[in-house]
DNA sequence: AATTTGATGACAGTTTTGTGACACATCAGG
DNA sequence: CCTGATGTGTCACAAAACTGTCATCAAATT
C-alpha cells in the first residue's frame, strides 16, 4: 500500500527536496504549485496527506485548506502546513483553518517525515483490540497475550507464546471462527494482499501454530477442508467417517 | 515527572497567582495572554492540561476551545475553563464546546490544584501522580522514588535510582501494565509526539531500565514482544517447556 | 496404482533485538 | 571558562528469533 502525499509548493527546488525525501521514506509524492492544480489533482487522486506551503500565488494556502475542510470529501484528510519562521509570528494561525500540524522552514528532513508519520498515525484508527475468546483459547491483543483454559471451568489456564507470524493467523482465524479460508485469501489478508509469497507457505504456518496449541491440546481448533482451505472451529469437529 | 498546564489569561494578576499555584503543587505552568500566543505555544510543546479564561481578547476562551477540539493533535487535550460568576449561565455552552470542568472566580487554590488533578486523573492515569505497585515494585510519581520488594513480604525493600528518561518509561509502562507498546507509541506518549527520534532509541532505554532492575531481579517484569514493542507485565509468564 | 493435496522437518537467509561504545549535550561548582 | 558528572541519542555489531522455500513423506481421491 502505497502512501501518496500531495505536495503544494510554488518553489521548484524545495518541491524537489520534498519530494525527493518523502520518496526516499517510502512515500508517493504529487507534486502541484498552486492551488488550482493541486484541486484538479485532488480531484484524480484523494491523497493520504496534504503538505501544503502557506504562501501560495493567487491564493494562499490558508484559503485552499479552508477548501479542503469545506468539501466532504477532502474533510478529513490531514494538512501540514509549510511555513517560514518569520510567517509563524504573524497572528492568524494555520491551525485555525484546520491544519493537523506545521513546520517552519526551513526543516530536516527527519522532521518532515517524521511529522507526516505522526500525523498519519493519528489518524489511522487502532486495530480492534477486542479480546476474543473461543473454544477454551482467549486471545488478547491489547496485551498480545494468549491463554489456553484446560477445561470448561477456566480456572487453570496456561500461556501460549507465538511468533509474529502465527500470532496474527491465529487472531484472524478467530475473529472469523468457523468460517474456512483458503491460502491465498490468508496471504492477502494476514500479510497483505501485495506480497509475493508461495501459497504453501501458509501450510507450514499453520503446522507452527498447530505444533504450539498441540501442547495444550487445542491443536484441533485449527482445521484443514481438504481442497480448499483452513478454518477456526470450536465446534465438536469429530467428523464422521464413511 | 513534569506536568505541564498551559494557563490562557489575559489579567497578567491572575496569571500570576494561577502560575505561583500551579508551582506549588508540583505543576508546570506555562502561560498565554491570548488565543494566538497559546497556539504557538502549543506547537512547541504539547501541555497535559489547558486551564482557559473564558473572557480573552480577540477570540474568546470558547472558540480557542473548539479549536483546539477540532484538531487532531489537541483534541484530547483536558480543558478546564476559568469564568466569572455572573458568566456561570454560559456553563452549558463551555461544556458543549468540549472542556471538562470548569472553575467559577474567585476561587481557592486547593479547588485549582484538586479539579485539575480530578481532571488528570480521569483523563490519563499515567499523569497523575498517584503511586502505583505492581510485581514488587513500587513507583511514586509525587517523590519520585521506587521501591523494589524482595518477596511478596513487603518487608524488605531496596530503593532504586532511575535517570528521567528511565524513570518515565518505568511509570508509562507501570501505570499501562500488561499492554503492549510499539516503540513508536512509547515516543510519542513518553518522549511527546514532537521529538524526532529512532525508534531504536527506546530499546536503548528500556535496555538501561532493565539493568537497574536486574540489580533486584526485577527485571523479568519489563517484557519485549517481538514484532511489537514492550509491556510490563507482573503476571507470571508461564512458559511451558515442551 | 496413480494422482492430487496436505503435513512435516530441515535449512539458509532475513529481520528484529540486545548491547557496548561513543559523541554530544547540559549543568553544577570551581 | 573550564571540568567532571550525568544523561541522551545513534551507531555498529552480535545474538536471537523468525520466515519462506524445498524435498519428502503421508493421506485422501480417482
Amino acid at each position: 500500500m502505497s502512501i501518496t502525499v500531495l505536495v503544494v509548493e510554488d518553489e521548484p527546488a524545495i518541491q524537489d527536496l520534498i519530494s525527493f525525501n518523502l520518496k526516499k521514506s517510502g512515500l508517493t509524492p504529487i507534486c502541484a504549485s498552486n492551488a488550482e492544480q493541486a484541486t484538479v489533482m485532488i480531484n484524480n487522486v484523494l491523497p493520504d496527506l496534504v503538505l501544503l506551503d502557506w504562501m501560495l500565488p493567487n491564493m494562499s494556502g490558508l484559503e485552499f485548506a479552508r477548501q479542503l475542510r469545506r468539501n466532504t470529501r477532502t474533510q478529513v484528510i490531514p494538512i501540514i502546513m509549510l511555513t517560514a519562521r518569520i510567517e509563524l509570528e504573524d497572528k492568524v494561525s494555520g491551525l485555525e483553518a484546520g491544519a493537523d500540524d506545521y513546520i517552519t522552514k526551513p526543516f530536516s528532513p527527519r522532521e518532515l517525515t517524521a511529522r507526516i508519520k505522526a500525523v498519519l498515525r493519528r489518524r489511522i484508527p487502532e486495530i480492534s483490540d477486542e479480546v476474543i475468546e473461543a473454544g477454551g483459547l482467549k486471545i488478547d491483543p491489547a496485551t498480545h497475550r494468549i491463554l489456553a483454559y484446560a477445561d470448561d471451568s477456566c480456572s487453570k489456564y496456561t500461556e501460549i507464546k507465538l511468533g509474529p507470524t502465527e500470532f496474527r493467523l491465529l487472531h484472524f482465524l478467530m475473529a472469523h471462527k468457523e468460517r474456512v479460508y483458503t491460502r491465498t485469501q490468508l496471504l492477502d489478508r494476514i500479510w497483505g494482499d501485495h506480497v509475493f509469497i508461495e501459497d504453501r507457505t501458509v501450510d507450514v504456518h499453520i503446522r507452527r501454530l498447530r505444533k504450539v496449541l498441540e501442547k495444550v491440546q487445542k491443536d484441533n481448533l485449527v482445521q484443514t477442508v481438504r481442497g480448499t482451505g483452513y478454518r477456526f472451529s470450536s465446534e465438536s469437529a469429530v467428523h464422521s467417517e464413511e
